[in-house]
DNA sequence: CGCTTCTTTGAGTGCACTCAAATTGAGTGG
DNA sequence: CCACTCAATTTGAGTGCACTCAAAGAAGCG
């Protein structure tokens, strides 16, 4: 199966760039446009009247996002300085008649995106505060390809995490508070981890955790 | 725009039936085909393994679904007797080489079905459960294109819509009393509700006007 | 260095949860 | 048609987790 970086590559298509908290589209938009994330982290959105935010999904390099057809199902958002390639939604419509490669690899997209959406549903409905700090934590080592002991980047601010998390900041500052005491992560400086192997999963409903069982 | 029916018309098709609780096909699973509800109502859902479930969308007569590429990013089950036209993929993604139509409108049903998923976890995660309750209980009578007055039927059970909406059986039941002790709805039988009119709208102002699931 | 914004900490509360049991209803066979 | 069984649903009692409100501390930015 091709990437589908050099399926596009045959659509119109040009650099754009964005700073970090920039609008790229807004919910409800007219889609114009399509992208692909060379470089930063983008944020899909929904916005609700009084402030209130739900993040979809944090998305990364080699990502893409934008393929609606109506309207916008979403906004997104620049979290940070991103470096992003531009295609014409036209264009890749069009693409679609010349090889089926190109709805395939699309079709693949909207589909795990679909997935990965539905897995946040779920993560955020059944898990307590705590595991679900850790599975984000994990989600984002394994999207930076981080080996254990390195430490992972968290582009994003508190309040996006919470945002995204279901949780407000105040209780996801004390989660990671917690972590920190149990020695799960340690901090290196305020946007970075270094996650303790062992933290795919957290013994349920356990707690000799007061004073960590020497192994 | 032509509609969906018409369009997958010409692609290989036949009809399929199921029973209730009759699984349609399993999260994980190689997609062979993707279905049309002719009859009945489908639910979408991921299971974990000690039982818990989250249901991810309640499907209608003419909904679509199951366009996976990979493998099936959810669970498809039968909530009632159902009737299905199944398509071949196979026969889909050729059809996308003759016109663009049918990639416009797939393309166009998958990004409705994620936007009604990202609507649907921004409700679970912001709305207390009462909310939720009258949230559902509004998107299924528009559903149904039920005048007010006329009762709204819930072919599924409890425990489905509490696993819908992120609650426990126990607290949905006691919301739906309240409800009806507020006089907002009026059972008929147990699976059927007379709403008030205007339920829309719960005193305290904080609903989004966006996006119900479907249609 | 002063400003603003982001993050953390503290105190107290409420909503939805768990555990447990009663009640209703659907399905089955006499 | 009616008793019986089993699952689904409702009700009750009590608890805990994540919330709100409030304020202090830290970090970015001119």
């Amino acid at each position: 199966m091709p990437d589908i970086a050099s399926v596009l590559a045959k659509a119109k298509h040009w650099p754009v760039r964005y700073h970090r908290g920039e609008l790229i589209y807004y919910e409800g938009d007219v889609p114009t446009g399509m992208y692909r994330i060379d470089k930063g982290c983008v944020r899909l959105q929904l916005d609700g009247l009084d402030g209130e935010r739900q993040i979809i999904a944090f998305l990364f390099p080699g990502d893409v996002f934008g393929l609606c057809v109506d309207h916008r199902n979403s906004s997104a958002e620049a979290v940070s300085d991103v470096d992003l390639t531009r295609y014409s939604l036209a264009g890749v419509l069009e693409l679609s008649l010349i090889s089926t490669d190109v709805v395939f690899q699309l079709m693949s997209r909207a589909n795990s995106l679909f997935g990965d959406l539905a897995h946040h549903l779920r993560q955020i409905t059944h898990l307590p505060a705590t595991e679900r700090v850790l599975w984000f934590l994990n989600w984002l080592r394994d999207q930076q390809k981080a080996d254990p002991g390195r430490p992972v980047d968290l582009p994003m601010s508190r309040r996006d995490i919470s945002d995204y998390l279901g949780l407000t900041p105040e209780t996801l500052s004390r989660v990671i508070r917690d972590l920190q005491v149990r020695g799960l992560i340690t901090p290196q400086g305020r946007r970075s981890f270094v996650l303790r192997r062992p933290v795919l999963r957290l013994e349920p409903a356990n707690d000799q955790g007061m004073a960590q069982p020497a192994s």
